[in-house]
RNA sequence: CGCGGGGUGGAGCAGCUCGGUAGCUCGUCGGGCUCAUAACCCGAAGGUCGUAGGUUCAAAUCCUUCCCCCGCAA
């Protein structure tokens, strides 16, 4: 049985702590994010990874960081053939996922060279691509740029919104690393280098992406939409309730002065500079999430 | 004890400040109109007003308990 060092925090790493558990292999030791206060009433909170292996009873380790020698030996001292990083959170230093006899391979959800970084899925619909997918590589010094060793594909639905591609490739990436596992560990898989001229960096989202600007056009503020959904979401004001947009699509008609609101049977329509949103789905402050035809009708008040 | 909003027929809301026969926009069911319709007209059913207690002649409304849902912030 090969040592390994499973390392991850939030659900979709998760998913492929799971998976390995489900697949009869038992890390050595689980690496996650340190708890920290989160939800209402700043409670501390365990990392999803970290629940899942407190349930399994597996050593678990939250280091702050990997700067000072005593984390560093530890992490040797587990003597782990390979060590497994999905979605860690933290940047392992060379003396770190150098560590293993195999060293260390990182579950990325895009395909790259493409989207790089900290949030391959959500750029990904945010720029519309039609399709991505999860790819498995060696780790090596900088940000997701190791050698590749397999991918996996799925084309991007138009009703796919983050959440709804989150769950798709969690579940691809963890049947495709369950499925590569053998062969990574006697060492037979070719890998692959990324050309870096075909690089492009997933920037972290920030809640200053979510307001809908009606000055764009209906087409890339469905983007936004689905590219936010779940979270942090799409946000637009109407009225005095800044609203969550959960759900939305373009129309190419045109429906008067960007910004103008109307509404009918189907939701919500918004008035960009080109084409018209239909807005389908909202969540007001304080409320749940509802039908935006439903909404409109309770509040006909903000409507032309 | 981080801040805050909310629980009212199936859905979304109003009513609560200033207690006194539960309302609106939809949905559902029945009927009508129409070539036809998700449109329009007429009618009907459907609510222990989250829970437990208190104040009162009288509580959705005022006071207190508990449960549940959610937004912000992290």
């Amino acid at each position: 049985m090969s040592r390994i060092i499973f390392a991850g925090t939030p659900d979709f790493a998760a998913v492929h702590l799971q998976a390995l558990l489900d697949a009869g292999v038992r890390p050595v030791a689980v690496y996650t994010q340190p708890d920290r206060p989160a939800g209402r009433g700043h409670k501390l909170t365990p990392s999803p990874v970290k629940s899942l292996a407190l349930a399994h009873g597996l050593e678990i380790r939250t280091p702050l960081n990997f700067k000072n020698q005593a984390e560093i030996e530890e992490f040797s001292s587990f003597n782990a053939d390979l060590a497994i990083v999905v979605a860690y959170g933290l940047l392992l230093p060379e003396a770190v996922f150098a560590a293993p006899r195999l060293g260390s391979i990182n579950v990325h959800a895009s395909l790259l060279p493409r989207w790089r970084g900290a949030a391959p899925i959500q750029r990904a619909i945010l720029a519309g691509d039609q399709e991505t997918g999860v790819t498995v590589m060696r780790i090596a010094a900088g940000l997701d740029t190791g050698d590749m060793l397999v991918k996996a594909r799925v084309p991007i639905e138009p009703d796919d919104t983050a959440g709804t591609l989150f769950d798709k490739l969690a579940a691809l990436g963890a049947q495709t690393l369950i499925q590569s596992l053998p062969a990574i560990l006697a060492g037979t898989l070719p890998a692959a280098r990324q050309d870096d001229s075909k690089a492009l960096y997933a920037k972290k989202i920030s809640k200053d992406e979510s307001p809908l600007d009606f000055m764009k056009s209906a087409r890339e503020l469905s983007l936004q939409v689905r590219g936010l959904n779940p979270w942090p979401a799409a946000q637009l004001k109407l009225g005095d309730n800044l609203c969550k947009i959960f759900g939305a699509q373009a129309l190419d008609t045109d429906s008067g002065t960007p910004g103008t609101l109307r509404f009918d049977k189907r939701g919500i329509l918004l008035a960009c500079a080109q084409g018209t949103l239909l807005i389908t789905a909202l969540q007001a402050p304080g409320k749940k999430p509802c039908d935006a035809a439903a909404f409109a009708r309770s509040h006909q008040d903000l409507f032309s």
